[in-house]
DNA sequence: GCTTGACCTGGAGGGAGCTCCAGGTCGTAT
DNA sequence: ATACGACCTGGAGCTCCCTCCAGGTCAAGC
């Protein structure tokens, strides 16, 4: 099978041995496979959620919220309003966050536009400086 | 003139009062200017980098950033290379942070949508729990 | 003049998310 | 048989970012 050690696991997830290790203890991975001699087996299925888990928290997502995430992704087969609602809710989140990484990125181009192409007093400064 | 109090500045910012003296206290802003009777007195300019301050917050980056990012912020006038190398990184790091946003909002609209307009057992729900 | 409430300071407390440690087990290599 | 390293568990410790507290000051209303 392609089972693999908690070590290599952590290589190939660039995550710890100690956070996954964390991640079951807080119930946030089910209980891992063990061999005969007690220790964790990872097959692709728990290292295709770790990743999830690793772009859902790059985005700002708590670990509690990856936990009701992770929920929604494997009750595909239930569809309950409830659970639609949620992910609702976490979409207008993202695109709050993609617009204010827009409005960031936007301010910090400028800024080195502006270190880029000037001597010195440039009237954008003032802007970002005293405007909302 | 447009100075208010720290409950105002507060109200307005959305963060509480706590928060705007820890601010202070770690340095992230710098110190406010008080009345004779030593209370703080917020102008435009101080709101105007409390709310970069909490735009790039919503980004991920860390209070400790962040203060590099107001200096940067401050020092337009004095475009060092290495404040230009710094903002470049940042950006980088900003871009990243895009693309996985764009990628979870897909697979989220993707579960979604499934969850929308199926009864059970859809093949995409098994490629978002056993696929890269 | 006294009370009330918003404000001040320094410092302790708290939750999230790890990270580390002690003390023990397993399996391979010598 | 033993030594070694990777693994196990439970629990303590740490950083970040607040949040709360105690004890005190200031300004306005009664």
């Amino acid at each position: 099978m392609s089972e693999i050690s908690i070590s290599e696991a952590a290589r190939r997830t660039s995550l710890s041995v100690d956070t996954l290790r964390y991640y079951e203890k807080i119930k946030l991975m089910p209980r891992i496979a063990r061999d005969p001699g007690g220790r964790r087996r990872y097959d692709e299925r728990d290292l295709s959620q770790l990743r999830f888990i690793q772009r859902a928290q790059r985005c700002n997502f708590s670990l509690t919220e990856i936990g009701e995430l992770l929920k929604l992704r494997r009750a595909g087969e239930a569809p309950r309003p409830q659970v639609q609602q949620l992910t609702e809710q976490k979409l207008k989140e993202i695109k709050i966050r993609l617009e204010d990484l827009g409005r960031l990125q936007h301010e910090l181009e400028l800024l080195l536009n502006l270190c880029r192409g000037t001597k010195k007093g440039c009237p954008i400064i003032e802007r970002l400086n005293s405007t909302e």
